[in-house]
DNA sequence: ATTAGCACTCGCCTCTACTGAGTGCTAATA
DNA sequence: TATTAGCACTCAGTAGAGGCGAGTGCTAAT
């Protein structure tokens, strides 16, 4: 896949997509030739650009214009030739300060978070709560809503907070819903919601109805409360950010981005695929993919407790983005993140 | 404030009002004189919509162009000219079957709410969860995180839950905050956030420490469970589909529009207004106003159940919007809200 | 291998002319 | 007196022509 370019080529592929990104026009070979020192005149540039273009590194919008960078060449470019450096001490403790954690729900903390990855950035935001599935149970309660229906409060390890009301055909009292949670509070402590679900559905199967009544309900009550899928939670900030952007200048691609950006479910996608790895993940303009954010790049990490749960943040901007300043914030943002969740449970 | 116009005025100015809604384009006096059968030649149509523009109903965007209403033309039109039909009651049916509450909780319905408005309408479906300030209290549970932290969950009569992490010096048992939770949801059962406010206030002046230990430490977690401000909830929906609108075809317009819908401050206050009055309200165009959502129109109405929990939904749409068909539907939905909250408490 | 030179391309800007929709005014009409 | 026909005028929008400038590819010279 990556052919190994020579150093002159590299040089001039980097020049290049800096220079995009930092003019966000076709770079000329006049231009790279002045203002590198590469002693090379344009002309030499030029051949080298040609070879470049040849390999799909870049493309020139029309014959008169200068070269951009391809969803390849800036693949390339982040591959082999992005230097992230790390923060510093002071950087690190701006970034820290730049956060306001008040109240300490997964929810605050998540749109805090997607508010100050855009804000910094200036690009948008993004941010994935851990799944429901992936939680680790802590504690569950019952409150009687009314006859017959009951809200259920799941509460994950990591704080994560979860309610649903369902619907019970007996009328159980307080005193029924306290032993039924205690039972289950004890039961299920400490496995992942998949495990309790095999669980649950394990002991549904074995028909043998020798479970007192207490078991019974505690099992109907968690099942319903549990086993129904929630859907993933995702916080955009910053929608706007990236409206100023030069390739989102025309009311088509505006719309479309808004259009993408309004989709949770293309978002959760996009994040569903960054999950699986460790990390900052770079995902390079979707051209190839299926999925289009077309133009865009994504920038992501994941944070976890110590228990496991798992989210995801990120920035979503430009192909042309500044990645050198975007990749250390996601990243360090994501420790961040990580140990003020850890903090939550101590 | 409304002048009152002789019947051809009316005539004509609804005319152009309903020609501009279904167009978006400059109205021209001979379109008008064609179009309905007022038997009036151009030239007196003409001489009418000079009358108009007079009195500042109409304005004409340059010399040779047709006229469009104004803020104030539009507003006439709303008070004086436009007639509300009611909802068949197969329209009812259908649109009582767009709603999919799967999940009663109070999220979940906001959510679909504004999805549905926003679909119908093919504007902006805006819908303000009610004020945690405005709910009766029916329970508090508190779940200890760790030591020294302790989740509080609020419930309200009307099935809102509001969740806040607390900081607790002493560490209580389990035992422990059942009885203050049990205390607590005897002592303040059926009032109101701001009642149980002003009773916590008072009691904490009240220097006198002859509380049990009991009481002071449940007096203690009810206040940091409640006292502090929960900013409100907003919900947007289909704010792509405002896009397409031509009055934000140019790039700078949808710009502004996206900005302003991703200020929920400013969507709050908005809707804050609405809140005081009963009934369907419709905002026109905020030229006068300071806050501006410029070029838009808000149809809002409050839902709340009987426990007297009042939140608002509503449309935002270009102020060419289509008042007769979103009326009904932000109406008959406000209607539908109501009963379906009260549903959950029964 | 590099580079200077040159012809060529093409987006962009400006200027001009034209068109067509729509107006305001005036004078004629019922 | 209210209405209308007629007419001059205005102005956005479109289309075409021309010039500018940035940048290219190719070729021949270094």
């Amino acid at each position: 896949m990556a052919e190994s370019l020579n150093e002159r080529s590299q040089n001039i592929l980097e020049a290049i997509v800096e220079d995009y990104i930092a003019s966000a026009e076709p770079v000329g070979s006049r231009a790279i030739s002045r203002k590198h020192d590469f002693n090379l005149s344009p002309a030499s540039v030029r051949n080298v650009m040609a070879d470049l273009e040849d390999m799909g590194l870049l493309c020139s919008p029309h014959t008169s214009a200068g070269r951009i960078p391809t969803g390849k060449g800036f693949q390339y470019y982040i591959d082999s030739l992005l230097e992230v450096r790390n923060l510093n001490r002071d950087e690190k403790k701006n970034l820290r300060n730049s956060y306001r954690f008040k109240n300490m729900r997964m929810e605050d903390i998540m749109q805090e978070v997607g508010r100050v990855l855009s804000g910094l950035s200036q690009y948008t935001g993004l941010v994935m709560a851990p799944k429901f599935v992936s939680t680790v149970f802590r504690q569950i309660e019952f409150i009687r809503l009314s006859q017959g229906r009951l809200l259920a409060i799941y509460v994950s390890e990591a704080g994560l907070v979860q309610n649903k009301v369902i619907e019970v055909d007996s009328s159980l009292t307080s005193r029924d819903l306290e032993q039924i949670s205690n039972y289950l509070n004890k039961e299920l402590n400490g496995m992942s919601i998949q495990e309790i679900r095999a669980k649950l559905n394990e002991e549904l199967h074995q028909e043998r109805i020798e479970y007192d009544l207490l078991k019974k309900q505690a099992l109907s009550l968690s099942c319903a409360a549990l086993q129904d899928e929630v859907e993933d939670q995702v916080y955009v900030s910053g929608a706007s950010l990236m409206l100023g952007q030069p390739e989102f200048s025309t009311p088509e691609k505006m719309k479309q981005l808004i259009q993408s950006l309004e989709s949770k479910k293309l978002l959760i996608e996009l994040l569903d695929r960054a999950q699986s790895a460790q990390g900052v993940q770079i995902f390079v303009g979707s051209e190839s993919s299926d999925v289009d954010l077309q133009g865009c790049s994504l920038v992501t990490s994941n944070f976890s407790n110590k228990k496991g749960a798992i989210g995801t943040l990120g920035v979503i901007g430009p192909m042309r983005m500044n990645y050198s300043q975007v990749v250390p914030i996601v990243d360090f943002t994501a420790q961040l993140v990580s140990r003020v969740l850890d903090k939550g449970i101590k």
